[in-house]
DNA sequence: CGGCTTTGACCTGCGC
DNA sequence: GCGCAGGTCAAAGCCG
């Protein structure tokens, strides 16, 4: 299953922002407010929330720098390549690039597939997701990274309404942890699954 | 048997 | 208005 990238308690490998909140209810607005930051505080109508509204716009925001943020960790890259608010009253939209040989990434959450396109431009399908829990319309779209397949480019739309099924850490349940996983030191979380 | 994936068809938005 | 591309639906099949 999907563990939730953008949180470093459940995927190790994911490059993450310590500012950022790890809360899955709120994790894409601070994702938001930290990428604004970034953009020197852009205007939100009509820049930066713009840069996202395709696969070729997600990658314009990559190779231009000028949204994003990038580090790296045990080899595995995960770089934010934009965040918008969707158009949709599911909220907000980020775009994860991961240097990843799974095609999906595990991030906690349980997804089901729902279909599967192949897009211009790009050798590889494109992969769609909902969120499996009742009442959560969050989507995610994954599909390789068409200049580089080493990397995946996930994008999340909506705000979950509920905790991860799957909020465990690894001090409690280390046989979560996917094969080639670093493990990384829980400070702050107590498990929730008990 | 229930849940999930697959996949072709359909719908919608956008550019010309 | 038309055609293309992206996104979603839903039936069928697969698997545990």
């Amino acid at each position: 299953m999907d563990r939730f990238p953008e949180n470093p308690n459940l995927n190790p490998n994911y490059t993450h922002l310590p500012e950022i909140a790890a809360d899955p209810l709120s994790w894409d607005f601070e994702l938001w407010e930290y990428l604004n930051m970034l953009d020197g505080g852009a205007d939100q109508d009509s820049t930066s929330q713009q840069r996202i509204a395709s696969s070729e716009k997600i990658m314009d925001a990559s190779s231009a720098g000028s949204i994003g943020a990038t580090s790296r960790n045990n080899d595995i890259r995960c770089q934010i390549i934009g965040v918008k608010k969707s158009k949709m009253d599911a909220g907000h939209r980020v775009a994860f690039r991961t240097q990843s040989e799974l095609d999906v990434m595990d991030d906690g959450f349980k997804w089901r597939k729902y279909g599967k396109k192949s897009v211009k431009n790009s050798p590889n399908p494109r992969n769609y997701y909902k969120c499996s829990s009742g009442g959560c319309n969050v989507k995610k779209r994954v599909e390789r990274d068409g200049e580089d397949a080493s990397y995946v480019i996930t994008t999340y739309e909506g705000v979950h309404n509920h905790e991860s099924p799957c909020v465990v850490y690894y001090n409690q349940t280390p046989l979560m942890v996917p094969t080639g996983w670093t493990l990384q030191a829980n400070s702050s979380h107590s498990s929730s699954s008990s």
